[in-house]
Parts: C-alpha cells; sequence; structure tokens
DNA sequence: CAGAAAATATAACATGCGTTGGAGTATTGA
DNA sequence: TCAATACTCCAACGCATGTTATATTTTCTG
C-alpha cells in the first residue's frame, strides 16, 4: 500500500530488506492535504522533505505577470524538496494540486537515513538526478515540441512513471488534472489546451473523459511524439548494477 | 588564474586554504578543445567530470527531427557531468561552444575530494542544485517569458555569472555566441533572435558587436525581463552559513 | 435536490514567431 | 590577397498559438 516509495527506489539499485523496513518505518505518520494547497512556499527554509503517497504534487513558479508555471510533477513515491538541506531558501512553490497523502520527513530523519543506509543514500541521489533529467526533457519540449507532440509526450512520460510504482494498467491511468493544470504545465493557454486534446482525440490517440486518461495504442501516441524513455532511467544496466562499489553519504558532523 | 571555480564555490560556504590547495592541484592539468566539439556523447557512459576553465560550453539535446536544444550553459568554473558517477548514461551531449580550456577530472579524484575534504563537497552537492535551479528558470523562461524579455533574461543571468567568476565588468561580458547558438538555447529560429537583437538595440536595452555584449543600463534591462536573481543562490545568508553543520559525502566503498 | 461555481467546449479574431529566400558583411584559410 | 565560408540582416508570407467572449456541461455545496 505504501510501498511506492520503496518501488521507486528500488530501480536505482538492490536495496536490502533491512531497507525497505527503514524506509516503511519513515513512511507511517502520514496526513491528508486537500487539493491546491502549498506544501513550502517561495521564500521559505522548510524544516521538512515531503514524500507522497497518494495524489499529485507540483513544483511551480509565479512569474511577474502573474502566470504560475508549473516545472515538475510528483507522484507517489516521490520526493519533493530533497534539496532543502542545502540551499538556504527556497526558489520555487510546492503544492498539492489533487488531494494527497504526504509524509513530512524531518530533516534529521533523512540525514540519518543517508548516514546509516549507503544504498538507499545512493538510491536518493539517484533520484535527484533523474528529477534533473525529466526537468531537461520538458524544457527541450518547451523550445522544440509543438502542442500535440508536447502533450503526447506528457502522457507518455506519466504512463511510465506511473507504471513504475504500479499506478497505471497497461492502457491507462487517472489524470485527474484541470485543463488549466495541463495548460500551466505545457506552457500553453487552457483554451489551446483544450483544442489540442481535441485533435489528440479526433486522431484516436487518446480517450480522456471522467479524469481517466485512456491510450488505446501506446506505441502509437509513442511513435506520434518520438518518445524515447531514456531519460526516465527506468532500466539500470545491470552491469553497472553489479560492477557499482560507489555508495553516498549525506551526513551531518 | 585558474581560480574560477574557487571562486565560485567559495559561494557555496567557507572553504578552507587546504580546500583551496586541493582544487589548485585538481586543475593542473588542463588541456584546449576547439570550438563546437563534443566532450561527451549522449549514450556514452564517461569516465571524465570536465571543469571549465576558460571559454563556454553547453549540455545539449537533439530532438527526433534534427534540432539541437542547448539545456545549459557553463562558464568557467563550471562543472559539466558531476552526476556521471549515479546515472547509468548520459540521455544528453556535452559540447564547447567556443574555443575551450577544459580540465578532465578522474571520476576516482571526484570520490577522493568529496571523500576526504566534506566541505568541498557539500560545495560541489550546493553546485549541481544551482545547475537545477538555474535550469528550472530557464524552462520558466521558455514557457512564460516573450522572446525579447527571454533573451534579456539570459543576458542579465550571464552578467552575474560571469561577475561571479570574475569575467565581466560593470557594464558588459564577452558573448562569442552565433546568433544560431543563441537561437538553440532561447528555444527561437536564427532569423527570429536576429529580429529580436534589433528589437533590444532599438531600445537601447544592448549593444551588442565584436561579440561583445554591453549594457548600457543593468537595471533598466532587468526590469525590463523582470529578473530576479534569487534562483541563482549567489547570496548565501550568513545566517545559515555559520549554524551550517551539514556536511555532505559522496564516497566509495 | 437545487442552485452556484467550476471546468469544458467552441468560435472569431489578433499576433508572435516560423519559414523561405536572398542580399550584405565578416572571418577564415590557402 | 582572394576566394570560400560562415554569419548577420531583412522582407514577405503563413501558421500555431494567444485572446476574448460565451455557451454548455460537470462538480461542488448547502
Amino acid at each position: 500500500m505504501f510501498d511506492t516509495l520503496i518501488r521507486k527506489l528500488s530501480i536505482a539499485g538492490g536495496l536490502t530488506e533491512g531497507d525497505h523496513e527503514m524506509l516503511r518505518r519513515v513512511s507511517v505518520r502520514s496526513r491528508q492535504v486537500p487539493a491546491r494547497q502549498d506544501l513550502t512556499t517561495e521564500g521559505d527554509r522548510p524544516e521538512n522533505v515531503h514524500l507522497v503517497l497518494s495524489g499529485f504534487v507540483c513544483r511551480y513558479k509565479i512569474l511577474p505577470r502573474g502566470q504560475r508555471h508549473i516545472t515538475a510533477l510528483m507522484v507517489p513515491g516521490d520526493l519533493c524538496d530533497l534539496h532543502v538541506a542545502i540551499l538556504d531558501e527556497m526558489d520555487h512553490s510546492i503544492a498539492t494540486l489533487t488531494p494527497c497523502t504526504v509524509v513530512a520527513i524531518p530533516r534529521s530523519t533523512i540525514r540519518d537515513l543517508t548516514e546509516n543506509r549507503p544504498r538507499i543514500a545512493h538510491a536518493l541521489w539517484w533520484a535527484t538526478l533523474v528529477d534533473e533529467a525529466v526537468l531537461r526533457e520538458w524544457l527541450v519540449g518547451l523550445a522544440g515540441r509543438e502542442a500535440p507532440e508536447r502533450m503526447a509526450h506528457l502522457f507518455c512520460e506519466l504512463l511510465l512513471r506511473m507504471q513504475a510504482v504500479g499506478l497505471a494498467e497497461e492502457d491507462g491511468y487517472a489524470l485527474p488534472f484541470t485543463q488549466i493544470d495541463l495548460a500551466d504545465m505545457l506552457g500553453l493557454t487552457p483554451v489551446h489546451v483544450n483544442r489540442t486534446l481535441q485533435h489528440l482525440r479526433s486522431e484516436d490517440l487518446i480517450v480522456l473523459k471522467k479524469r481517466r486518461l485512456e491510450i488505446p495504442d501506446a506505441a502509437r501516441l509513442k511513435a506520434f511524439c518520438g518518445f524515447d524513455p531514456t531519460y526516465l532511467h527506468h532500466t539500470p544496466r545491470t552491469k553497472n548494477l553489479n560492477s557499482n562499489q560507489h555508495k553516498l553519504q549525506i551526513s551531518a558532523s
């Protein structure tokens, strides 16, 4: 039930059963947060790292003109703000998009984990680098893909990310976003998001109704937007896994 | 001369004189690389981390349609690919934009540094997080700023980053990019980059000639594009610096 | 269950930016 | 020094996307 984090970090490398136990223990004290509520706000120096157990969370910035832009999407199993330990001030905000279950993990716990659990430390480091890779892909999409491809690309990415934590079926998943939310992710206006959705629908690439997205032919959708899943790093090479002698520590003196 | 790295990492927190000495020793064996040459290529599993001593280096991806998109710019003092130790495969390439002096630092050296020099480890961690913050700002700019503001924002960012390593004067710096390079950074066509440059020139916001950018009135340019330098994290709060008991280790077992 | 509020859907029009093509102007190299 | 090559600049036209406005449907709330 609460094992999405474990499921996700397992992709990074072999966690032991003891690691699993530690992670499970961390995730016990969860709380419910309603939709559209800030978890941390720009300018803060927060004390907690948030783990998403259910629902969707986003990272966003507000431009001078007032527009919100979403720079990242966190799904169950994702940690929201691992970097608060280093940077002095948040340069962006984090908010729920839907009702969520989250765990607020004190920085000290993260510190303990990374001190005493080298494989967990490694997995966390891996997770932040994957986040950065996703960020790069979004950047490239904004610059180089037109609206329909860009949207299709997002849907493909979410399909894989949701499948990785066991929250998507073969051909679809829950997509409880508003068209305004999508607009803020894709750098489009809500009007054009709607147009683009109609376009993808008319080509039978997607079926989106009742907050559920269905992808009749995933291969076709991927071909349509030139989706290459490498950047998600969901398939670590066993070769590296075995020969990997690096461990990571984020420790406090 | 070669102290740009030290200068940059010093922003993160107090390095000791011994740390400086270590960093200096790392930077001795440099090499010249001509313009437009790959340092690491997508798909590689590189053995070295590159430090830029002079010139400009970029991180880029090629889209299916063949367009290059630049996702990050590295200036002297920047490390190019600190994450190769963790991720199994490069999902993008790194290339020089201009003739450069670079140092190829073996992963083992990075490992040693981060094992034995906690303050350096902390500073490196800090640097990668700042890179991520810059990436976010570029993303937001692509989505929410029109061409003139987006370009002006890039010029403001570079002004601060170059000043931080002592490579810009009060009112300008060397900008040896082609309009094609700028187009690939800004997500525009070269034609529109030219139009936009004319526009900024006609408003007396910039003077760009002979590969040198001059900014007659930096405050005006910043106001024009709504530039807020927080995301560069160039001014760590002393409060945090002093009370910061966290050190970081990226170590190998 | 009814009324309000929010989200979706479309239409008409405006515009920023892409596209194509070509003329000038530096830079480079033999 | 001259030719070759790259880069800069400019114009005309088209299209993707923004803007504004309004109707319709769904979801929320008492």
